[in-house]
DNA sequence: GATTGCTCTTGAACCTTCCA
DNA sequence: TGGAAGGTTCAAGAGCAATC
């Protein structure tokens, strides 16, 4: 049986939609629906969720929502970096350089993300602080956690790895994956695992909307035998919340000494650029 | 032990079905 | 008949349980 909405009930989603989209830009569409989700405008299903894109296509086509407030993680362009000139070379050099604020601290830290929507949420904290961002899709590739695990040897130190992912069957297990992956892949390194997101107690503090467990799972079982309960997903948590979850995780293991020190240098560097990039005009 | 069929993540296109 | 809703497909990487 099909419930068509009203033409009233689609404008007021839409209404929901712009104002998600304003709040949250640049947002996937993953991420809208899941925002829209988590203030009761649809249901948890997947008609939901097409109702919801078809939406937001509308929306982009009227001109109610720029094209680039939306945002498409899964597609890209390959084009080498290039520039008019050697000049123009070096004052981008002076502009963009940071200097690794890690470099001078105790520990690492890694952040990974179960999916898409999450990492526009938190891109913005992870780049401040020069946080590794990994997205995993659900379960990690061989290839990605291969990769990671030489990066966390290379580090010689301890490395924090957070993960951020659903309460449920698959987020649990994909967690408990990545963990055996890195591992394997970095028997020597001192690797710390923890959950940032979402944990039973969040679930509690914050009064998170569960979902009934999918029984198509072949991990609800095991889920269940664990006395994990519902589901929750982690788009439920309010961005804002999330945002800061990710920062005090990492901000633990910063030395506010030692940043301080790092910045003055940084400092230092990028003048020292500057006047090289205009040394390249002089001449 | 290998295979099969299900599960998860994301965004979009295209076609069909159904209702006011 | 227009438009909303539903169905299916594609890409890529993976895990788990049942069956052969």
């Amino acid at each position: 049986m099909r419930v068509r909405s009203t033409q009233a009930q689609l404008r007021e989603l839409d209404d929901v939609i712009i104002q998600v989209v304003e709040d949250n830009a640049p947002i996937t569409l993953r991420g809208v629906y899941y925002r829209v989700l988590s203030v009761g405008a649809v249901a948890k299903t997947e008609p939901a969720y097409r109702k919801v894109g078809r939406e937001v296509k509308r929306l982009r086509e009227t001109g109610d929502i720029a094209y680039e407030d939306i945002a498409d993680g899964t597609r890209w362009t390959i084009q080498p970096q290039t520039y008019d000139s050697a000049q123009e070379a070096a004052r981008n050099t002076a502009a963009v350089y940071r200097r690794n604020l890690w470099l001078d601290q105790p520990d690492g830290v890694m952040i990974f993300t179960e999916k898409d929507a999450i990492t526009g949420v938190v891109k913005g904290v992870t780049r401040e602080l020069q946080v590794p961002l990994g997205i995993l899709r659900g379960y990690s590739s061989l290839t990605f956690a291969h990769s990671a695990a030489v990066s966390i040897t290379a580090q010689d130190k301890p490395v924090y790895v957070y993960h951020l992912g659903d309460h449920d069957p698959s987020g649990i297990d994909a967690w408990r994956d990545l963990r055996d992956k890195l591992t394997e892949f970095a028997p020597d390194a001192d690797i710390v695992f923890d959950r940032l997101a979402v944990t039973e107690e969040q679930i509690t503090e914050l009064e998170l909307p569960t979902r009934p467990t999918k029984r198509t799972d072949t991990r609800t079982a095991g889920f269940e035998a664990a006395g994990y309960g519902e589901s929750v997903e982690v788009d439920a948590i309010p961005p804002d919340i999330l945002r800061r979850i990710v920062r005090d995780g990492i901000e633990q293991h910063i030395d506010p000494r030692a940043l301080r020190l790092s910045k003055r240098v940084e400092r230092r560097e990028r003048q020292s650029l500057f006047e090289l990039a205009a040394e390249f005009e002089e001449e």
